[in-house]
DNA sequence: TGTACATCAGTGAACGCGCGTTCACTGATGTAC
DNA sequence: TGTACATCAGTGAACGCGCGTTCACTGATGTAC
Protein backbone atom coordinates (compact mmCIF):
# COMPACT_ATOMS: atom_id res chain seq x y z
CA UNK A 1 0.00 0.00 0.00
CA UNK A 2 2.83 2.56 0.49
CA UNK A 3 5.19 3.49 -1.39
CA UNK A 4 8.81 2.14 -0.65
CA UNK A 5 10.49 4.25 -3.45
CA UNK A 6 11.08 2.08 -6.63
CA UNK A 7 8.04 -0.48 -6.01
CA UNK A 8 4.72 1.58 -5.46
CA UNK A 9 3.39 -1.46 -3.34
CA UNK A 10 0.00 -1.92 -4.68
CA UNK A 11 -0.28 -0.54 -8.52
CA UNK A 12 -3.06 -2.87 -9.58
CA UNK A 13 -5.19 -1.44 -7.16
CA UNK A 14 -3.93 2.01 -7.15
CA UNK A 15 -4.45 2.29 -11.17
CA UNK A 16 -8.36 0.75 -10.97
CA UNK A 17 -9.00 4.08 -8.09
CA UNK A 18 -7.64 6.29 -10.37
CA UNK A 19 -9.47 5.04 -13.15
CA UNK A 20 -12.49 4.75 -11.20
CA UNK A 21 -11.69 8.81 -10.10
CA UNK A 22 -10.92 9.70 -13.73
CA UNK A 23 -14.66 8.71 -15.05
CA UNK A 24 -16.15 10.18 -11.90
CA UNK A 25 -14.45 13.42 -12.64
CA UNK A 26 -14.39 13.42 -16.33
CA UNK A 27 -16.35 10.89 -17.62
CA UNK A 28 -15.34 7.98 -19.80
CA UNK A 29 -14.18 9.95 -22.55
CA UNK A 30 -11.94 11.57 -20.01
CA UNK A 31 -9.75 8.62 -19.55
CA UNK A 32 -6.23 7.52 -21.00
CA UNK A 33 -3.89 5.21 -19.68
CA UNK A 34 -1.65 7.46 -19.29
CA UNK A 35 -3.58 9.84 -17.09
CA UNK A 36 -4.04 6.72 -14.58
CA UNK A 37 -0.66 6.09 -14.76
CA UNK A 38 -0.20 10.03 -13.78
CA UNK A 39 -2.44 9.66 -10.50
CA UNK A 40 -0.97 6.62 -9.76
CA UNK A 41 2.53 8.84 -9.30
CA UNK A 42 3.75 6.27 -11.88
CA UNK A 43 5.76 5.85 -15.40
CA UNK A 44 3.21 5.77 -18.41
CA UNK A 45 5.04 2.40 -19.22
CA UNK A 46 3.90 0.61 -15.77
CA UNK A 47 0.43 -0.13 -16.32
CA UNK A 48 1.57 -2.63 -19.15
CA UNK A 49 3.19 -4.83 -16.45
CA UNK A 50 -0.33 -5.24 -14.63
CA UNK A 51 -2.92 -5.39 -17.60
CA UNK A 52 -1.93 -5.52 -21.30
CA UNK A 53 -4.04 -2.39 -22.39
CA UNK A 54 -6.16 -0.16 -21.24
CA UNK A 55 -8.94 -2.94 -21.93
CA UNK A 56 -7.89 -5.04 -19.14
CA UNK A 57 -7.59 -2.28 -16.18
CA UNK A 58 -11.00 -0.88 -17.72
CA UNK A 59 -12.32 -4.27 -17.58
CA UNK A 60 -11.57 -4.40 -14.14
CA UNK A 61 -13.27 -1.03 -13.18
CA UNK A 62 -16.42 -2.43 -15.06
CA UNK A 63 -16.63 -5.22 -12.59
CA UNK A 64 -16.47 -3.10 -9.75
CA UNK A 65 -19.50 -1.25 -11.72
CA UNK A 66 -21.28 -4.18 -11.93
CA UNK A 67 -20.46 -5.31 -8.62
CA UNK A 68 -22.21 -2.18 -7.32
CA UNK A 69 -25.03 -2.00 -9.60
CA UNK A 70 -25.97 -5.61 -7.87
CA UNK A 71 -25.97 -4.03 -4.43
CA UNK A 72 -27.84 -1.24 -5.89
CA UNK A 73 -30.75 -3.62 -7.34
CA UNK A 74 -30.74 -6.33 -4.23
CA UNK A 75 -33.19 -5.20 -2.03
CA UNK A 76 -32.25 -5.00 2.06
CA UNK A 77 -33.67 -8.95 3.27
CA UNK A 78 -34.03 -6.94 6.44
CA UNK A 79 -36.58 -4.27 4.96
CA UNK A 80 -40.12 -5.14 5.50
CA UNK A 81 -41.36 -7.73 2.86
CA UNK A 82 -42.84 -6.54 -0.24
CA UNK A 83 -44.61 -8.22 -3.36
CA UNK A 84 -42.76 -9.01 -6.27
CA UNK A 85 -44.41 -5.97 -8.23
CA UNK A 86 -43.68 -3.76 -5.83
CA UNK A 87 -40.38 -5.15 -5.43
CA UNK A 88 -39.42 -5.22 -9.25
CA UNK A 89 -40.32 -1.38 -8.73
CA UNK A 90 -37.81 -0.80 -6.00
CA UNK A 91 -35.07 -2.80 -7.97
CA UNK A 92 -35.89 -0.64 -11.34
CA UNK A 93 -35.41 2.81 -9.22
CA UNK A 94 -31.95 1.34 -7.85
CA UNK A 95 -31.34 0.36 -11.55
CA UNK A 96 -31.21 4.47 -12.09
CA UNK A 97 -30.24 5.23 -8.85
CA UNK A 98 -26.87 3.79 -9.78
CA UNK A 99 -26.84 4.86 -13.34
CA UNK A 100 -27.49 8.60 -11.94
CA UNK A 101 -24.84 8.45 -9.15
CA UNK A 102 -21.97 7.09 -11.93
CA UNK A 103 -22.49 7.98 -14.89
CA UNK A 104 -18.73 6.80 -15.99
CA UNK A 105 -19.03 3.65 -14.60
CA UNK A 106 -22.56 3.32 -16.24
CA UNK A 107 -21.25 4.37 -19.71
CA UNK A 108 -18.41 2.07 -19.57
CA UNK A 109 -19.91 -1.22 -18.42
CA UNK A 110 -22.00 -1.04 -21.67
CA UNK A 111 -19.32 -0.19 -24.34
CA UNK A 112 -18.06 -3.74 -24.85
CA UNK A 113 -15.75 -2.56 -27.61
CA UNK A 114 -13.63 -0.53 -24.21
CA UNK A 115 -13.41 -4.28 -22.78
CA UNK A 116 -12.04 -7.37 -22.59
CA UNK A 117 -15.42 -8.66 -23.30
CA UNK A 118 -15.02 -12.18 -22.58
CA UNK A 119 -13.58 -11.75 -19.26
CA UNK A 120 -14.75 -14.34 -17.08
CA UNK A 121 -15.16 -12.10 -14.14
CA UNK A 122 -16.63 -9.60 -16.13
CA UNK A 123 -19.69 -11.91 -17.58
CA UNK A 124 -19.73 -13.10 -13.84
CA UNK A 125 -20.64 -9.71 -12.55
CA UNK A 126 -22.97 -8.94 -15.05
CA UNK A 127 -24.89 -12.12 -14.56
CA UNK A 128 -25.27 -11.71 -10.97
CA UNK A 129 -26.82 -8.53 -11.75
CA UNK A 130 -29.22 -9.79 -13.62
CA UNK A 131 -30.19 -12.58 -11.36
CA UNK A 132 -31.12 -10.17 -8.98
CA UNK A 133 -33.97 -8.94 -11.16
CA UNK A 134 -34.73 -12.71 -12.31
CA UNK A 135 -34.98 -14.17 -9.11
CA UNK A 136 -38.17 -11.47 -8.67
CA UNK A 137 -39.45 -11.93 -11.80
CA UNK A 138 -39.42 -15.95 -11.36
CA UNK A 139 -41.84 -15.03 -8.33
CA UNK A 140 -44.52 -13.29 -10.23
CA UNK A 141 -45.13 -16.23 -12.83
CA UNK A 142 -47.73 -18.44 -12.15
CA UNK A 143 -46.53 -20.86 -9.74
CA UNK A 144 -48.17 -23.90 -11.59
CA UNK A 145 -46.10 -23.31 -14.47
CA UNK A 146 -43.31 -26.47 -14.76
CA UNK A 147 -41.39 -25.57 -17.26
CA UNK A 148 -37.75 -24.48 -15.85
CA UNK A 149 -37.53 -20.50 -15.77
CA UNK A 150 -34.66 -20.38 -17.98
CA UNK A 151 -36.29 -21.97 -21.50
CA UNK A 152 -36.62 -18.61 -22.41
CA UNK A 153 -35.45 -15.51 -21.02
CA UNK A 154 -38.91 -14.18 -19.66
CA UNK A 155 -40.04 -10.97 -22.01
CA UNK A 156 -40.70 -8.67 -18.94
CA UNK A 157 -36.72 -9.36 -17.82
CA UNK A 158 -35.84 -7.66 -20.55
CA UNK A 159 -38.51 -5.19 -20.69
CA UNK A 160 -38.13 -4.06 -17.03
CA UNK A 161 -34.24 -4.14 -17.94
CA UNK A 162 -34.80 -1.97 -21.02
CA UNK A 163 -37.01 0.53 -19.45
CA UNK A 164 -34.35 1.34 -16.77
CA UNK A 165 -31.55 1.05 -18.81
CA UNK A 166 -33.07 3.59 -21.42
CA UNK A 167 -34.45 5.41 -19.13
CA UNK A 168 -30.84 6.34 -17.47
CA UNK A 169 -29.15 7.05 -21.11
CA UNK A 170 -32.40 9.65 -22.06
CA UNK A 171 -31.74 11.17 -18.63
CA UNK A 172 -28.11 11.45 -19.01
CA UNK A 173 -27.83 12.20 -22.19
CA UNK A 174 -30.18 15.36 -20.84
CA UNK A 175 -33.28 14.58 -22.89
CA UNK A 176 -35.38 14.71 -20.53
CA UNK A 177 -34.27 18.33 -19.44
CA UNK A 178 -37.56 20.04 -19.01
CA UNK A 179 -38.27 17.38 -15.90
CA UNK A 180 -34.50 17.42 -14.97
CA UNK A 181 -35.19 21.34 -14.92
CA UNK A 182 -37.04 20.22 -10.86
CA UNK A 183 -34.07 19.49 -8.93
CA UNK A 184 -32.64 16.44 -10.50
CA UNK A 185 -31.96 13.92 -9.65
CA UNK A 186 -34.56 13.86 -6.69
CA UNK A 187 -37.42 14.36 -9.15
CA UNK A 188 -36.63 12.08 -11.49
CA UNK A 189 -35.74 9.33 -9.14
CA UNK A 190 -38.69 9.89 -6.68
CA UNK A 191 -42.07 10.68 -9.22
CA UNK A 192 -40.88 10.57 -12.29
CA UNK A 193 -39.67 7.29 -12.69
CA UNK A 194 -41.95 5.67 -10.18
CA UNK A 195 -44.68 6.74 -12.62
CA UNK A 196 -43.02 5.49 -15.87
CA UNK A 197 -42.75 1.75 -13.73
CA UNK A 198 -46.38 2.03 -12.90
CA UNK A 199 -47.92 2.42 -16.36
CA UNK A 200 -46.02 -0.07 -17.57
CA UNK A 201 -44.94 -2.94 -14.96
CA UNK A 202 -47.63 -5.97 -14.56
CA UNK A 203 -49.85 -4.54 -11.03
CA UNK A 204 -49.78 -8.06 -9.02
CA UNK B 1 -22.66 19.19 -57.89
CA UNK B 2 -19.91 18.88 -59.87
CA UNK B 3 -16.08 19.20 -59.11
CA UNK B 4 -15.08 22.55 -61.59
CA UNK B 5 -11.47 22.06 -60.33
CA UNK B 6 -10.85 24.67 -57.25
CA UNK B 7 -14.53 24.78 -56.16
CA UNK B 8 -16.58 21.79 -55.20
CA UNK B 9 -19.85 22.32 -55.81
CA UNK B 10 -21.42 21.17 -53.00
CA UNK B 11 -18.91 20.55 -50.58
CA UNK B 12 -21.18 20.95 -47.36
CA UNK B 13 -23.69 17.94 -48.81
CA UNK B 14 -20.70 15.78 -49.66
CA UNK B 15 -19.34 16.30 -46.52
CA UNK B 16 -22.31 15.14 -44.05
CA UNK B 17 -22.78 12.58 -47.05
CA UNK B 18 -18.91 11.27 -46.36
CA UNK B 19 -19.85 11.40 -42.39
CA UNK B 20 -22.83 9.45 -42.57
CA UNK B 21 -21.33 6.78 -44.96
CA UNK B 22 -18.43 6.82 -41.88
CA UNK B 23 -20.89 6.16 -39.29
CA UNK B 24 -22.17 3.32 -41.60
CA UNK B 25 -18.83 1.88 -41.93
CA UNK B 26 -16.90 2.18 -39.01
CA UNK B 27 -19.43 4.02 -36.22
CA UNK B 28 -18.93 6.68 -34.39
CA UNK B 29 -15.65 6.18 -32.90
CA UNK B 30 -14.35 5.97 -36.26
CA UNK B 31 -14.91 9.75 -37.45
CA UNK B 32 -12.57 12.22 -37.34
CA UNK B 33 -13.37 15.63 -38.92
CA UNK B 34 -10.01 14.71 -41.36
CA UNK B 35 -11.58 11.56 -42.46
CA UNK B 36 -14.82 13.39 -44.09
CA UNK B 37 -12.30 15.61 -45.56
CA UNK B 38 -10.50 13.15 -47.20
CA UNK B 39 -13.32 11.15 -48.29
CA UNK B 40 -14.47 14.45 -49.66
CA UNK B 41 -11.43 14.94 -51.99
CA UNK B 42 -10.78 17.88 -49.95
CA UNK B 43 -8.02 19.36 -47.72
CA UNK B 44 -8.10 19.05 -43.73
CA UNK B 45 -9.09 22.70 -43.70
CA UNK B 46 -11.91 23.15 -46.07
CA UNK B 47 -14.67 21.74 -43.48
CA UNK B 48 -14.27 24.82 -41.59
CA UNK B 49 -15.62 26.99 -44.11
CA UNK B 50 -18.63 25.16 -44.13
CA UNK B 51 -18.90 24.09 -40.20
CA UNK B 52 -17.45 25.93 -37.15
CA UNK B 53 -15.97 22.14 -36.20
CA UNK B 54 -16.59 19.06 -36.30
CA UNK B 55 -20.05 19.27 -33.80
CA UNK B 56 -21.81 21.61 -36.40
CA UNK B 57 -21.11 18.70 -39.07
CA UNK B 58 -22.23 16.35 -36.99
CA UNK B 59 -25.44 17.92 -35.91
CA UNK B 60 -26.31 17.97 -39.26
CA UNK B 61 -26.02 14.27 -39.53
CA UNK B 62 -28.17 13.67 -36.14
CA UNK B 63 -30.65 15.55 -37.63
CA UNK B 64 -30.79 13.36 -40.24
CA UNK B 65 -31.11 10.75 -38.00
CA UNK B 66 -33.95 12.27 -36.31
CA UNK B 67 -35.70 12.63 -39.69
CA UNK B 68 -34.80 9.44 -40.53
CA UNK B 69 -36.78 7.79 -36.93
CA UNK B 70 -39.34 9.79 -37.44
CA UNK B 71 -40.11 7.99 -40.82
CA UNK B 72 -39.49 4.33 -39.28
CA UNK B 73 -41.96 5.30 -36.51
CA UNK B 74 -44.60 7.05 -38.61
CA UNK B 75 -47.31 4.74 -39.10
CA UNK B 76 -48.07 4.36 -43.33
CA UNK B 77 -51.62 6.36 -43.26
CA UNK B 78 -52.51 4.14 -46.27
CA UNK B 79 -52.24 0.99 -44.00
CA UNK B 80 -55.23 -0.80 -42.60
CA UNK B 81 -56.32 1.24 -39.06
CA UNK B 82 -55.04 -0.52 -35.95
CA UNK B 83 -55.57 -0.13 -32.35
CA UNK B 84 -53.68 2.82 -30.28
CA UNK B 85 -52.45 0.39 -29.02
CA UNK B 86 -51.52 -1.80 -31.90
CA UNK B 87 -50.05 1.36 -33.41
CA UNK B 88 -48.04 1.69 -30.18
CA UNK B 89 -46.28 -1.70 -30.55
CA UNK B 90 -45.74 -0.96 -34.51
CA UNK B 91 -43.96 2.18 -33.83
CA UNK B 92 -41.76 0.64 -30.80
CA UNK B 93 -40.75 -1.98 -33.08
CA UNK B 94 -39.82 0.69 -36.40
CA UNK B 95 -37.64 2.79 -33.70
CA UNK B 96 -35.58 -0.34 -32.88
CA UNK B 97 -35.59 -1.52 -36.49
CA UNK B 98 -34.05 2.27 -37.24
CA UNK B 99 -31.27 1.65 -34.36
CA UNK B 100 -30.12 -1.56 -35.22
CA UNK B 101 -30.19 -0.44 -39.27
CA UNK B 102 -28.04 2.90 -38.51
CA UNK B 103 -26.38 2.24 -35.34
CA UNK B 104 -23.56 4.77 -35.91
CA UNK B 105 -26.56 7.64 -36.56
CA UNK B 106 -28.51 6.43 -33.76
CA UNK B 107 -25.18 6.26 -31.39
CA UNK B 108 -24.58 9.80 -32.38
CA UNK B 109 -28.15 10.93 -32.02
CA UNK B 110 -27.57 10.71 -28.49
CA UNK B 111 -24.70 11.70 -27.85
CA UNK B 112 -25.28 15.62 -27.04
CA UNK B 113 -21.44 16.39 -26.10
CA UNK B 114 -20.88 15.37 -29.28
CA UNK B 115 -23.30 17.77 -30.75
CA UNK B 116 -24.61 21.30 -31.00
CA UNK B 117 -27.21 20.83 -28.52
CA UNK B 118 -29.44 23.73 -28.72
CA UNK B 119 -29.19 23.87 -32.69
CA UNK B 120 -33.15 24.68 -33.54
CA UNK B 121 -33.43 22.41 -36.46
CA UNK B 122 -32.11 19.50 -34.49
CA UNK B 123 -34.31 20.21 -31.41
CA UNK B 124 -36.99 20.25 -33.98
CA UNK B 125 -36.14 17.23 -35.56
CA UNK B 126 -35.83 15.32 -32.45
CA UNK B 127 -39.00 16.82 -31.51
CA UNK B 128 -40.80 15.60 -34.69
CA UNK B 129 -39.70 12.18 -33.46
CA UNK B 130 -41.22 12.32 -30.39
CA UNK B 131 -44.53 14.01 -31.76
CA UNK B 132 -45.23 10.68 -33.66
CA UNK B 133 -45.28 8.69 -30.41
CA UNK B 134 -47.13 11.43 -28.42
CA UNK B 135 -50.15 11.31 -31.00
CA UNK B 136 -50.51 7.66 -30.46
CA UNK B 137 -50.30 8.47 -26.80
CA UNK B 138 -53.17 11.08 -26.73
CA UNK B 139 -55.28 8.49 -28.02
CA UNK B 140 -54.85 5.85 -25.55
CA UNK B 141 -56.20 8.59 -22.65
CA UNK B 142 -59.74 8.35 -21.44
CA UNK B 143 -61.41 10.57 -23.95
CA UNK B 144 -63.40 12.56 -20.75
CA UNK B 145 -60.25 13.79 -19.50
CA UNK B 146 -60.26 17.63 -21.02
CA UNK B 147 -56.45 18.69 -19.50
CA UNK B 148 -54.19 19.73 -22.10
CA UNK B 149 -52.60 16.74 -23.31
CA UNK B 150 -49.25 18.18 -22.36
CA UNK B 151 -49.70 19.56 -18.59
CA UNK B 152 -46.95 16.69 -17.35
CA UNK B 153 -45.19 14.23 -20.28
CA UNK B 154 -47.15 11.22 -20.49
CA UNK B 155 -45.29 8.59 -18.66
CA UNK B 156 -46.40 6.16 -20.92
CA UNK B 157 -44.58 8.25 -23.35
CA UNK B 158 -41.21 7.85 -21.68
CA UNK B 159 -41.87 4.79 -20.57
CA UNK B 160 -42.64 3.30 -24.30
CA UNK B 161 -39.31 5.15 -25.37
CA UNK B 162 -37.29 4.43 -22.71
CA UNK B 163 -38.06 0.44 -23.46
CA UNK B 164 -37.19 0.96 -26.72
CA UNK B 165 -34.37 2.77 -26.19
CA UNK B 166 -32.66 0.54 -23.47
CA UNK B 167 -33.62 -2.55 -25.74
CA UNK B 168 -31.87 -0.68 -28.76
CA UNK B 169 -28.67 -0.22 -26.93
CA UNK B 170 -28.58 -3.52 -24.81
CA UNK B 171 -28.86 -5.59 -28.54
CA UNK B 172 -26.02 -2.95 -30.24
CA UNK B 173 -23.83 -3.89 -27.23
CA UNK B 174 -24.26 -7.40 -27.82
CA UNK B 175 -25.99 -7.52 -24.01
CA UNK B 176 -28.80 -9.98 -25.51
CA UNK B 177 -26.26 -12.60 -27.18
CA UNK B 178 -27.92 -15.23 -26.32
CA UNK B 179 -30.57 -14.09 -28.45
CA UNK B 180 -29.03 -12.54 -31.33
CA UNK B 181 -26.94 -15.78 -32.73
CA UNK B 182 -30.57 -16.79 -34.31
CA UNK B 183 -30.30 -15.19 -37.28
CA UNK B 184 -29.81 -11.06 -35.72
CA UNK B 185 -32.19 -8.80 -36.22
CA UNK B 186 -34.55 -10.65 -37.53
CA UNK B 187 -35.54 -12.53 -34.97
CA UNK B 188 -35.08 -9.78 -32.00
CA UNK B 189 -37.23 -7.54 -34.26
CA UNK B 190 -40.03 -9.91 -35.00
CA UNK B 191 -40.13 -12.26 -31.80
CA UNK B 192 -38.59 -10.72 -28.66
CA UNK B 193 -39.38 -6.80 -29.17
CA UNK B 194 -42.65 -7.88 -29.45
CA UNK B 195 -42.71 -10.42 -26.67
CA UNK B 196 -41.63 -7.69 -24.59
CA UNK B 197 -43.82 -5.12 -25.77
CA UNK B 198 -46.75 -6.68 -25.13
CA UNK B 199 -45.72 -7.62 -21.34
CA UNK B 200 -45.47 -4.25 -20.58
CA UNK B 201 -47.87 -1.88 -22.82
CA UNK B 202 -51.67 -1.52 -21.99
CA UNK B 203 -53.77 -4.18 -23.92
CA UNK B 204 -56.08 -1.93 -25.15
C1' DT C 1 23.52 -15.85 8.88
C1' DG C 2 25.38 -14.58 4.60
C1' DT C 3 25.73 -14.34 -0.14
C1' DA C 4 24.75 -15.12 -5.08
C1' DC C 5 21.50 -14.76 -8.27
C1' DA C 6 16.97 -14.88 -10.64
C1' DT C 7 12.86 -12.52 -10.89
C1' DC C 8 9.96 -8.90 -10.57
C1' DA C 9 8.28 -4.00 -10.87
C1' DG C 10 8.96 0.31 -12.43
C1' DT C 11 11.91 3.98 -15.18
C1' DG C 12 12.16 7.53 -18.51
C1' DA C 13 13.28 8.67 -22.97
C1' DA C 14 11.87 7.94 -27.41
C1' DC C 15 8.93 6.11 -31.25
C1' DG C 16 5.44 7.16 -34.77
C1' DC C 17 0.80 8.43 -35.16
C1' DG C 18 -3.23 11.10 -36.42
C1' DC C 19 -5.64 14.60 -34.71
C1' DG C 20 -8.01 19.60 -35.03
C1' DT C 21 -6.79 24.04 -36.13
C1' DT C 22 -4.15 28.05 -37.93
C1' DC C 23 -1.97 30.55 -41.55
C1' DA C 24 -0.91 33.19 -45.56
C1' DC C 25 -2.18 32.07 -49.94
C1' DT C 26 -4.65 31.65 -54.54
C1' DG C 27 -7.95 30.22 -57.93
C1' DA C 28 -12.73 30.90 -59.30
C1' DT C 29 -16.99 33.39 -59.21
C1' DG C 30 -20.12 37.10 -59.26
C1' DT C 31 -21.27 41.93 -59.40
C1' DA C 32 -21.04 47.02 -60.57
C1' DC C 33 -20.51 50.16 -63.87
C1' DT D 1 -19.83 43.52 -73.86
C1' DG D 2 -15.83 44.33 -71.19
C1' DT D 3 -13.27 45.11 -67.28
C1' DA D 4 -12.08 46.00 -62.38
C1' DC D 5 -12.55 44.37 -58.14
C1' DA D 6 -14.56 42.28 -53.95
C1' DT D 7 -15.89 38.09 -52.17
C1' DC D 8 -15.93 33.45 -51.63
C1' DA D 9 -14.11 28.59 -51.37
C1' DG D 10 -10.48 25.76 -51.01
C1' DT D 11 -5.11 24.90 -50.59
C1' DG D 12 -1.34 22.71 -48.37
C1' DA D 13 2.15 23.14 -45.21
C1' DA D 14 2.85 23.64 -40.57
C1' DC D 15 1.64 24.03 -35.57
C1' DG D 16 1.51 21.74 -31.05
C1' DC D 17 -0.71 18.14 -28.74
C1' DG D 18 -1.33 13.88 -26.21
C1' DC D 19 -1.76 9.43 -27.10
C1' DG D 20 -0.34 4.08 -26.51
C1' DT D 21 3.55 1.40 -26.82
C1' DT D 22 8.43 -0.03 -27.13
C1' DC D 23 13.02 -0.22 -25.38
C1' DA D 24 17.11 -1.10 -22.82
C1' DC D 25 17.66 -0.21 -18.25
C1' DT D 26 17.88 -0.56 -13.04
C1' DG D 27 16.42 -0.74 -8.33
C1' DA D 28 14.24 -3.81 -5.01
C1' DT D 29 12.76 -8.26 -3.50
C1' DG D 30 12.82 -13.05 -2.58
C1' DT D 31 14.82 -17.56 -2.71
C1' DA D 32 18.39 -21.36 -2.63
C1' DC D 33 22.10 -23.06 -0.53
Amino acid sequence: MERTGYHHGDLREALIRATDEILAERGLEGFTLREAARRAGVSPAAPAHHFGSSAGLLTEVAILGFEELARHITIDPAAPPLSPAERLKVQGIGYVRFALAFPGRFHLMFRHDLLVADDERLLAAGGAAKDALAGTIDALRPQSEDQPSDAAVHPLLLGLWSTVHGFAHLVLDGKFSRIEGKKMPDHVLNDVLPAVLDALLPKT
